[in-house]
DNA sequence: AAAGTCGCTTGACATTTATCAATTTGGGCA
DNA sequence: TGCCCAAATTGATAAATGTCAAGCGACTTT
């Protein structure tokens, strides 16, 4: 385990705590893997023996069902998963595959799972880091069961938008029909969609997307920090969790209720 | 607050390693509030100071957008909710409001975060407690973006039946229209959800569903512990962790990986 | 008991989404 | 460069779901 790669994760939130010692002992029995583009990592049923840690490319998690399949979440580095599964011990319930060549540091689940108890600042940390996870579930849940196909694509835009540091053109990081998968319909749905949003000044060509004319596709979007997590680029790539603080919590917000 | 209502709580998972001494201190400012039935108890967006833990009743978590409201979860005693939030001090994301008249202790959030630190077996409780209730959103999502109408209710039909303790007849435990929301659909959608599982043997009376013959209906539902959670009445009343402690972790299940 | 309310159901219709098939596009590779 | 394959798009059609309106039935209120 080379030490430039142990730095790296180091200054994760999750581990931020920890004294040196500990650290060493919780990442004894770590190792880092590479893997190619497509690689399953881990089927949904499977017992979970390590915590993964994306250091490089990208891992889709996916669902399954009677021949039926449904992305959940794409992952881009530095982000830990199966975080929840590892608490509890537990099998996995998403399938995680890599999308690109990626680098992915494990940890012992179990040496883990010591940690947690030995170091309060390190329980705490994971509590902060699933519970970000969670929110971020949420959001993913509000956002399929309250908004339509295009609707979701129009979000799914500004979105990446503001993560793409707020340029007018931004550009798909995966395929369309990955993303299709991810935004909860088909590929050919997807290419209607963006039919649709031509109509509010989006224009395609290949996985470059120009938003032309922000103010009406923003009106048909209706972005609502309740749902979409609008948080600039550069201000919490140390978990889920630091995503998840921003913004500060804000008191009254008795005005927007409606 | 009544030694006898501190009690029940005394016994969740979530508060089980716990010295009596730092019970006592991080339930101080704890009190027990009775709501009636379709009582607000929080909108999404508001800051969250506590900490809520359902004693009797029912309370549904639910989510807007642009006029459209849909649940995203319905909980029964002992349950607590919005623990996310407490643990990142963040905006809550899900209103809440009781479906039937209520009984809700409430616990200072900052006292809780407090202990956290203070306490390492408490902040692992409250990683496994987060930790389950993300599974059971991760079931939540898969259900809804692989599955159909009918495939969603006849699943929820079965899990009840496990729930209820495996007998012929259930009893739906809320409103029609409420489970629709749940289920994703509207109340006209369920009505014809039932009309299409009379064909495989479901009678509906009122509240009272009839599963008259369950081989055909498990064909077209199609339960999988990977989306659903059927763990037998009384093993788990603790939490959202036990439920997800079931059925224990089990080694090598590469026969169903299809 | 009559009137009214609310939840549920049913039918007709509109909209959305999925499926199947046929091309077209575009990237990787010899 | 040109070939080849996979991805993307487009059209036609089917299935699923939502919307609107009407009616039924159980319950409450007066």
């Amino acid at each position: 385990m080379r030490d430039v790669d142990l730095n790296k994760i180091r200054n994760l939130q999750l581990f931020a705590g920890m004294s040196d010692a500990r650290f060493v002992d919780a990442t004894g029995g770590a190792f880092l893997q590479n893997f190619p583009a497509n690689a399953t990592l881990m089927y949904e049923g499977d017992p979970v023996d390590f915590l993964y840690i994306l250091m490089e490319g990208a891992v889709e998690l996916q669902g399954t069902w009677k021949d039926k399949e449904s992305t959940l979440a794409i992952l881009r580095p530095i982000s830990t998963f199966i975080l929840a599964a590892v608490v509890l011990d537990a099998n996995a319930l998403m399938s995680a595959r890599t999308l690109e060549k990626s680098q992915i540091l494990m940890l012992s689940a179990e040496s883990l799972r010591r940690t947690m108890n030995e170091d309060p600042g390190f329980a705490v940390a994971v509590a902060q880091e699933v519970s970000g996870c969670y929110r971020g579930l949420v959001r993913s849940i509000k956002n399929q069961k309250l908004r339509g196909g295009a609707e979701r694509l129009a979000n799914y835009l500004l979105t990446l938008q503001v993560r793409q540091g707020g340029i007018e053109t931004v550009t798909l990081p995966y395929e369309k029909r990955t993303l299709a998968s991810l935004l909860g319909m088909t590929a050919e749905n997807l290419s209607r969609a963006f039919a649709t949003l031509s109509d509010y000044g989006v224009e395609v060509q290949g996985s470059e997307v120009k938003i032309a004319r922000p103010v009406p596709l923003r009106r048909l979007a209706a972005p609502s920090p309740l749902i979409d997590n609008h948080m600039p680029p550069g201000k919490g790539t140390t978990g889920k969790a630091a995503k998840e603080m921003w913004p500060p919590s804000e008191r009254s917000c008795s005005a927007e209720r409606g």
